[in-house]
DNA sequence: TCAACTTGTTGAAGCGCTCTAATCATTGTG
DNA sequence: CACAATGATTAGAGCGCTTCAACAAGTTGA
């Protein structure tokens, strides 16, 4: 920096107001400055901007699971807020792991982020709290009822009940629905299954499981085998849906002729043409932006106090859902194989 | 940190070397500084750590797409290798476009990380070279003759070999390839294809495409009305496997009896049962490993030499492969649909 | 013409840490 | 018992930037 300003002409300080595009520097000086910057090849240390300056104008991202498929979009999103309000971002991963994620999560307060978002997290809400305390936090996909941290979330609850909306309209009544347990969103997500059966009269059938393939492929075996007229089955998230698939391949069904199989999230696998699975869509993208705005309005907008927001979902329909039998045929629906 | 000193009845200097584990401080000191950090709720601020020490025992991890679920595999070999050398990380995407790669790559050197793993980039390797000036950069899955960046690869051209042997031994001789243009690793996967096929005295097909599942299905309709037999299709790489299987769904063709189909990557789709696709498998969390062992040799082994590693890959079997009809009805075979 | 502003520029302090060299205790040696 | 050697501790400079108060030079208005 120094040999810029001794090139340029000027002081120090010069340089510094000059390069951040200060409207106190002449239009001369700061030729000249960039002109010397350029040929020195000189690009400031952030390190030590950040240290004088205090702030970094940076988030840190936290995607807890590279290889879900529901992350990218809305790192998408946020990467695209992030843009337009001039923030950098830092992205990091836990990799699954509650002791990553609190590390990262620390990395981040100890690199001075001005904020963090925090998706697909699993560490106790005490320790997100806990670490509130250091730097403003959104958390995105996992409802948390906290007056310090902020949430962005789709509404679960209605996207349970236009998935059930969606199968009853084409005739269903037997809908088994496969838990996804202590994934995000999932209780919400049984809730909207469950007040929408009752409303219309259906009985519910629960079974519970988890959001990945293997749990959902041993569920629906479960289903299958308690002897309960299924005629659709509402996967907790696509994973589960996949694995349901299996099962439903492996014992001769054909979907969605014999069963509708109806999952959630929209992530890409979901909407491969091979599979072309019946799911709602969260607006992922739309919920990073969110975070990011949030983020924002407490940096700049000093706002101090929580805010919670929820988007509405969309149902997709693919090719996963269709009438039953029963209907198609007029005959009565009959458990079979 | 002088909150901490006074309260521990010591000098910062100590505080910096206690809370750094070294081996110069009285166990009794060392206590007093914890204590005191604990209770004080001192966390060392990074960015002046950094700052003074010249050096950040962080590596830069840039992941160019992070909706292609080739990454997070190696992401997670680099985590591991990062974890076991005490490095950490910092990640960034790079969103598909080449000047958010770029600007990325620049931030990484503006925090002064001690080196950067490009996977997937784009850019051209002028610009990589000259960041290289900058910090020593290892770039995975994507060979580059360069004497200044280390670069990781798989065997490409050994991959390739190992499929259409496959095919072979199963009888196949009508093999086509769906090339995948300027993709990673797709020239030497056409040239082990065409080299294989001709050691065997068959006829190379191929067909132009790129890594998109869309190409893909592009490819496999003008395979298919080109009105030269084929038994099995060699993609690119799984995600335009995808798009192969797609347009042969909808031409009515089934996979496997009609027309055997293999993919390359591995990837997590790849291995949805529903799917089972057979592919060859990189072994990209050694790759990833292998990318951090080139880091650290540098950065501590002072190693300057460029070094380019490439590993054998491996076939993966699964249900989309099979022996062509012919073989299996001893009948000549006979292009229908 | 002179005080009162503007505008552009600068010197120096300071961000929170590390690191070198110097200092202070302690112990061992001839 | 002086002196070297060893171990533990500390003062203070410095990392590369920002920022703030101070200042010079030009402009304005009465």
């Amino acid at each position: 920096m120094d040999d810029v300003a001794q090139r340029a002409g000027v002081s120090r300080a010069l340089v510094s107001l000059a390069l951040r595009g200060s409207d106190k520097v002449s239009d001369s000086s700061r030729a000249a400055v960039r002109r010397a910057a350029d040929e020195l090849g000189y690009r400031p240390n952030l390190i030590a901007r950040h240290l004088a300056s205090k702030q970094t104008r940076t988030f840190g991202l936290l995607i807890n699971d590279l290889h879900n498929p529901y992350f990218p979009s809305v790192a998408d999103g946020i990467k695209r807020a992030a843009d337009a309000g001039g923030y950098r971002l830092l992205m990091n991963s836990a990799f699954l792991n509650d002791d990553d994620e609190t590390r990262a999560i620390e990395t981040f307060i100890d690199y001075r982020v001005d904020g963090v978002i925090l998706t697909g997290s699993r560490v106790s809400s005490a320790m997100i709290e806990q670490a509130a305390r250091s730097v403003p936090i959104v958390v995105v996909s996992r409802p948390m009822d906290s007056t310090v941290v902020d949430t962005i979330n789709n509404d679960d609850f209605m996207g349970a009940q236009m998935v059930v909306e969606h199968l009853i309209e084409l005739g269903h009544r037997h809908i088994c629905h496969i838990d996804g347990g202590r994934g995000a969103g999932s209780a919400q997500r049984l809730a909207g299954y469950q007040a929408t059966m009752h409303r219309h009269g259906f009985a519910p059938h629960v079974v519970s499981a988890a959001f990945t393939e293997a749990s959902g492929a041993l569920a629906a075996q479960q289903a299958l085998a308690s002897g309960r007229p299924v005629t659709a089955v509402f996967a907790g998230n696509d994973l589960s849906a996949l694995g349901v698939l299996d099962t439903l391949d492996d014992s001769g069904f054909t979907v969605p002729d014999d069963i509708s199989l109806v999952g959630y999230d929209n992530t890409s696998v979901a909407a491969l043409r091979h599979i072309g699975l019946t799911t709602v869509d969260q607006h992922r993208e739309q919920l990073g932006e969110l975070a990011i705005d949030a983020l924002i309005d407490r940096v700049e907008g000093g706002r101090t106090q929580a805010v919670h927001r929820v988007i509405a979902p969309s149902l997709v329909v693919r090719s996963t859902t269709a009438a039953p039998r029963a209907t198609k045929t007029g005959s009565q629906w009959k458990f079979s194989k």
